[in-house]
DNA sequence: AGCGTGACGCAGG
DNA sequence: ACCTGCGCCACGC
């Protein structure tokens, strides 16, 4: 199981703090393109003391993804805020706050 | 071993 | 901008 996970974990503390990338970039850089719903599956699997940076992870619209909790939801949002970063009306983080520009690298 | 499900993404219409 | 279908792949039943 360690593989995969370990490739996304990797990713994901590779984004500056402050920052956010979709889960289709992260799949990328995992070597997992085109596989995005594992990386969720992946993040989803963390254990909630890990210092995997899991809430700099949003979907390609730039909003937090809707889950069966509705709980780490709000501390997604609550994390990414206390890192500086802000959201437009409709909950879409601002694009300025893309670690990495999509079609970029 | 088959099948449904899910923190997704992209191409079409 | 919205909705639909399809591809992806690990997990649980």
């Amino acid at each position: 199981m360690k593989n995969r996970n370990a490739l996304v974990c990797k990713v994901a503390l590779s984004i500056p703090r402050g920052f956010v990338a979709t889960y289709g970039q992260v799949a990328q850089r995992a070597g997992l393109a085109g596989a995005a719903r594992q990386v969720g599956y992946a993040l989803h699997a963390l254990p909630g003391n890990s210092p995997v940076p899991w809430h700099r992870v949003v979907n390609t619209h730039g909003q937090i993804s809707r889950r069966s909790d509705p709980g780490p939801e709000v501390e997604q949002r609550i994390r990414l805020e206390l890192e500086g970063v802000q959201f437009d009306a409709r909950g879409r983080v601002l694009a300025h706050y893309f670690a990495w520009r999509r079609g970029l690298e």
